[in-house]
DNA sequence: GCAAATTAATGATTTATTCAAG
DNA sequence: CTTGAATAAATCATTAATTTGC
């Protein structure tokens, strides 16, 4: 097991930090004086050639474009904008310091996001109104100690992890935004609510501070 | 009254089980659609929103990057790096495909950098006889772009930090002669900040009770 | 044992980047 | 050069753990 030759470099933990942090900070091709000096001194952290800082620019430029442009397209043949919910839920339009937008019926970003597809996995516990509206009726079950609930791993239930499969299978688009075609459909909509409860504009306090 | 609502999400251990269990199976970013259907499923659990799924994903990744890189930054500040293997842990296969590049070759065009700039100062720190084996003959093209400079973030030693600074600085491309264009260059920090503002991911204890 | 006081975790927001399209 | 979309980093803020004095 000598570490002797591996047919490839393989970047050490250093290295492959330095590297990252150039890269952030908006190194993207280098030219041969930069390779060398980036060369020379990461091989402080570990065996290291020129061309492997060349090649490692050169990949990671492009995997990350190639990354942003599938993640693009994927978007792109959306065509309804449901992607976009919790974006526009981090960026809010404007910056409402401090004034809350209590009013019910304005508030236009967080709106957009029509329940079409509220799935609720499976069946809905007693009427609860799901993500939408908390109508505040649930019965939080817990009040075990913390201590006690704290480490209980292992007490997920085969459903749990079926449907946990089922779900990390679903690779990443919600492709067709109409209904039908290729849809899983692993999980029964029994409830078409549409969008007309209030729901975060009303509580989502938005800073709702002091 | 009913002040009872908690002003913040707290997931209850079988959420918040089905969550770690996720993460540890690789979701990272849910989407909307992704997102959707966990929130419905452990709505069953307990009160939840999408947006505490979002953003118990963003928090969960982010300080899982921040606790590896604390981990990372302790050991670059060992003196003999060079033996350091545990690389693959936590790093997704670099995916160099295959094909070993031992004599990129080809194009041989682009040799004309070749002004040794090799500035004096804190490059090439003495001890670096193993840089020396690597004799650096680049034949490759590589075309020098603009070069943005922004620095911040410093998670390395500061000599890494001042060493990355100068790097960046060398705006080696032949193009533009001296006729700095027409840029305020607002990013470009050239003073010795001396070490007093290194964030404090490697540094500072942070609050140091004791 | 118990709360007040203090510290550690972590949920929620804001700010700063990135790439590419216009 | 500017802007859109998305994410990650940094930060704020509140809850849970814990320490501490009684």
């Amino acid at each position: 097991m000598s570490p002797a030759a591996s047919s490839r470099w393989c970047p050490t933990p250093e290295q492959l930090m330095i590297l990252e942090e150039m890269y952030r900070s908006g190194i993207r091709t280098p030219n041969a004086s930069q390779i060398q000096k980036i060369t020379a001194h990461l091989s402080l952290y570990g065996k290291i050639e020129g061309k492997n800082v060349f090649y490692w620019f050169q990949n990671h430029k492009a995997r990350d474009r190639q990354k942003l442009r599938r993640k693009l397209s994927r978007q792109l043949q959306l065509e309804q904008p449901q992607q976009l919910f919790y974006y526009h839920l981090n960026h809010p339009p404007h910056q409402f310091h401090g004034a809350n937008f209590d009013s019910p019926a304005g508030s236009s970003a967080l709106q957009q996001f029509s329940y079409e597809n509220n799935s609720p996995g499976l069946l809905l516990p007693q009427g609860a109104g799901v993500a939408s509206t908390q109508v505040m009726n649930y019965s939080w079950k817990m009040d075990i100690p913390h201590q006690m609930v704290e480490m209980e791993k292992s007490m997920m239930t085969s459903y749990d992890h079926d449907w946990m499969m089922m779900m990390m299978m679903e690779k990443s688009p919600p492709t067709s935004p109409c209904c039908s075609t290729t849809r899983p459909l692993q999980t029964l909509q029994l409830f078409p609510i549409t969008a007309t409860n209030l729901k975060e504009e009303c509580t989502t306090p938005k800073k709702l501070s002091a």
